[in-house]
DNA sequence: TAGATTGTTAATCGATTAACAATC
DNA sequence: TAGATTGTTAATCGATTAACAATC
């Protein structure tokens, strides 16, 4: 049995993970794993990893464990990397530009068909991203575009000042998922679409945190 | 009472979170709060942020609540924003760059002092980072520089390749935490360094998830 | 077949929430 | 003073771990 039944975020997050063990042990040629293997190695217990996966069906057989090709796809296929999802980049600065350079989309199933940009220097560029070439457009064709293809996410990389506005856009033309790299908390109805949040400095200030030795304090 | 006993992380994400929200109230002049009225405008209960700070020392006051000023300042000496803390670049690509040019590092607490490349293309350009200004240093002197200015934290933005082998240089040369910016899961023996990772990838897939609508499967 | 390992149910552990005396 | 709100202890809830029958 399995599925549905909310899912706790905690898999969720956990998700990603397996993929990249699994995705490891194919690359090496390893072709079945038990749960007490791979517990082993992604540091968790193997109780757990069958826990979670009980969430979404059984993939396993007894005696044998889980085939490694087969889980992967299992889990690959969980997160949706084969439904075409497609993305749009608003912003190209610094970061917007990295992303598009270097981030490779099309491995988690998504295809970046557009970027946005404010400033009349970047509108224009040419931007090689994922082996494609993409000219940047203006911010005002936004929504048209989205609109039109059906785009699915809405990567945001524009400063945050303007992000919340970014956001309503999006949303507006129908994105089902936003995916922020401001330092800000974006506002959107949960039923139009998700938040997804990379918060570079919430992430250096619980790295600030680990490393300061919290001296201990037996009363 | 409160103080040591093991925080527990989920306790130490919300940290930057509670600093986020304070520093935005007390740019809008807001002077004083309570558990309940910070708890609403977060989405977490009173009860769960009294019991957070109550981990630290005890804040607040009564018939009162908390002053903002005085609590945001508690928290970030509690993550360790006046410690001092000072950081190296490790990889001056597109991301490395994007975060030297971009990153308000010293609003953490953190002092960017030099960035390292192996490209002799990159090796001795300009960077302008907080403020300052600071010239690309080839790879080969992290170690000497590391240990002489006794840096507290190695950002990571190298190709995953040589990613591994970055760290263990950073963590030999005495650096007590990584920022690990590959998508990758760095090994660092845990009494010598922390690693904090921002894995975009995990990030994606899960948005991917949650825009997917699983669908209901009543039995 | 015997050994291994699953999926699932039950037990434990930890984190969140509720309640309330203390007190500003 | 009366009202508000804290810090903390107890109760609840959820997530992780253990145990085990089912079975490959």
């Amino acid at each position: 049995m399995g599925r549905s039944n909310k899912v706790s975020t905690a898999v969720i997050r956990r998700l990603p993970r397996y993929y990249r063990y699994l995705t490891d042990l194919h690359k090496k040629g390893v072709t079945r794993i038990s749960s007490s293997a791979l517990g082993k190695s992604m540091g968790l217990t193997a109780s757990q990893i069958r826990q979670d996966l009980s969430c979404f069906g059984e993939f396993g057989q007894q005696g044998y464990g889980y085939n490694v090709a087969t889980l992967r796809e299992e889990v690959a296929e969980i997160m949706g990397i084969h439904r075409g999802n497609t993305a749009v980049v608003v912003g190209v600065g610094n970061l917007g530009h990295a992303l598009l350079e270097n981030f490779p989309f099309q491995l988690y199933g998504f295809q970046v068909k557009m970027a946005f940009d404010v400033s009349p220097d970047v509108v224009g560029r040419v931007i090689h991203t994922n082996g494609c070439e993409l000219m940047v457009r203006p911010v005002e064709q936004i929504s048209s575009y989205v609109k039109e293809e059906q785009i699915s996410v809405g990567v945001i990389t524009v400063p945050k000042q303007v992000a919340q506005e970014t956001a309503n856009l999006l949303v507006e033309a129908g994105v089902s998922g936003i995916w922020n790299f401001t330092n800000l908390e974006l506002v959107v109805p949960e039923q139009l679409a998700v938040v997804e949040s990379v918060h570079f400095s919430d992430s250096l200030l619980a790295l600030s945190y680990m490393i300061n030795p919290r001296e201990e304090e037996d009363s």
